[in-house]
DNA sequence: TATGATGATAGGGATATCCTATCAATAAAA
DNA sequence: TTTTATTGATAGGATATCCCTATCATCATA
């Protein structure tokens, strides 16, 4: 039957007569035998439907075709070592660009602090970030479009695994001339009728927040919904209301609070809890661990100011 | 057994099954059956030693590694493309760069009157056009180092085939201001003595003019060898002697013979036989002699000036 | 003339490739 | 919840491909 595309075993066997201008000798280098070679020479003269070798008593010339052909052969057998070189770097330490999803609440504060020691530790490890919001990150994941996502909890489990990273503590954030911020200590009960602003809604700490505000007797302020950090702290300054915000948050941008008041409420345990999350049979899962718990090392070194727990 | 490199087929799976995201799917666009399209792939990731593909209930997706990977076969895939649109342009009309060595007393005079002509019947025909004395292109043409080749008989024959183009007449020329240019009819007595210019010797006109010199009772300078039909006009103007030199250089290069005389000898049939050559078993024999064929009647039409004879 | 080199050919064995039939697990629909 | 359809994995067997050894015919050379 007529062949479609030439082998690649063909292409070297043909390159490699062409430097060797004798089959016999091309055979020996190739390690195979020359019936085989001739063999395999004609086949692939078959499938061109071209004359690519001269064969006379005193050896093998290429045709003018074959010369200009071998150029191509060559090129495609680059190419070709180009793929197994990139496997072959693939195969010491963790192969391919890895996609990593991260909620804006934690990239920008978080991430600076790990990159790094990502780096070092896994030096050919190429990580393209993306951000997005907490929904459109699960859908992402679960449909291919992410290998990871780094997120806080609650977050989806249908066919994910989530590893716990660290837990961090929400400080409450007030106007600097805020009646609380005056307060030696802040209790519960003073934030009874309070307006707490909060991100929108597609973040899982709006849930966090509303559960809440209804317990202490807050309110949400619904008409002015952030959809950063930032804005929420702009927000706050304006006099629109109180918030919480991570710790991470505070110890990356607010190295100075200006206008701002940071404060811990008593006996009130308020905290986030942030996960690296991959899906559950993905064949690197053995990576993603060990990255969970290399970022958690780094998390707990780089980061012993925020007062996170493990 | 360990597979050393891919098999073409297998990267055409791989990057068929990345697009259709599906087995199942890919493996009915490749007309094979599912079965066949898991085990090559899973070969594939055998040779690599990586995970490409992700399994799931609900398809296929590329790991990381096999993201990155995709990019490479892809690569090798368009070179093999290219090189079966290269094998294919070469099945219509001959293919490939054919390589021509040819005297240099006649390429400059003769190739510019054919070439276009080629050019015009086999426009996918590319020529390589190489200068050389006529021993060196036998050497090259029974080496392969070339093709074809063009040039004057006498030519070797052990295991070349030589195809007759044509013949062309000598002239003779002398300075302006010679004796001989004033007569109305030159005799052959009247070279008796005279002193004539040649190439050097490895031009087989060297041995022509030797014999005919010895013939006629007139002399060869030794002393002073031309190494191009140029070299010998320039000689004769200057006086240094006479010289025969083709009708192809005389109706190419001297339109107005400046300073010379071009004169034929009386019942002197002086003349060069041209040939066209090349290795006996060339696979590409039969286009070579179309091509003397063409060569022919280009000349016949192109040159009818020169008086030449087939 | 004899020798040593070349590529071509014959016959047979090992392996790779591909198929059909089937399974197990899941997602989607009823 | 149950059923149905779809996913990839697996088993067994037919066929094609690849490769080998042994041998031949031809030619260059000693």
């Amino acid at each position: 039957m007529a062949l479609e595309t030439p082998t690649i075993k063909q292409l070297e066997y043909f390159v490699r007569l062409a430097e060797s201008s004798t089959f016999r000798g091309a055979a020996e280098q190739l390690k195979i035998s020359q019936p085989t070679l001739t063999a395999q020479i004609y086949n692939l003269e078959k499938t061109l439907n071209l004359t690519l070798v001269e064969r006379s008593r005193s050896g093998a010339t290429l045709t003018p075709a074959g010369r200009d052909l071998l150029t191509n052969a060559r090129q495609v057998l680059e190419e070709m070592n180009g793929l197994l070189d990139q496997a072959a770097m693939m195969n010491h330490g963790p192969g391919g660009t890895f996609r990593m999803g991260v909620s804006p609440t934690i990239g920008p504060y978080l991430l600076p602090h790990i990159l790094p020691g990502l780096h070092q530790t896994y030096a050919s490890l190429k990580l393209f970030v993306r951000e997005n919001t907490p929904k459109a990150l699960e859908l992402d994941l679960l449909e291919g479009r992410l290998d990871l996502v780094l997120i806080s909890q609650p977050f989806g489990t249908p066919r994910l695994t989530t590893e716990v990273l660290f837990e961090e503590p929400l400080k409450l954030i007030t106007p600097e001339d805020h009646p609380l911020a005056k307060l030696e200590r802040v209790e519960t009960h003073h934030l009874r009728g309070q307006n707490i602003l909060t991100l929108e809604e597609q973040y899982s700490s709006y849930h966090q927040m509303e559960l809440l505000c209804s317990e202490l007797g807050a309110t949400i302020a619904r008409d002015y919904e952030g959809s950063s950090l930032d804005a929420l702290r702009q927000m706050v300054i304006m006099g629109m209301g109180l918030t919480f915000v991570p710790s991470t948050y505070i110890y990356s941008e607010i190295h100075q609070p200006q206008g701002l008041s940071v404060r811990d409420v008593e006996n009130l345990n308020l905290h986030r809890t942030l996960v690296l999350a991959w899906r559950q049979n993905s064949p690197n899962r053995g990576f993603y661990r060990q990255l969970a718990e290399l970022i958690r090392s780094l998390v707990k070194t780089n980061l012993s100011d925020a007062k996170l727990s493990f």
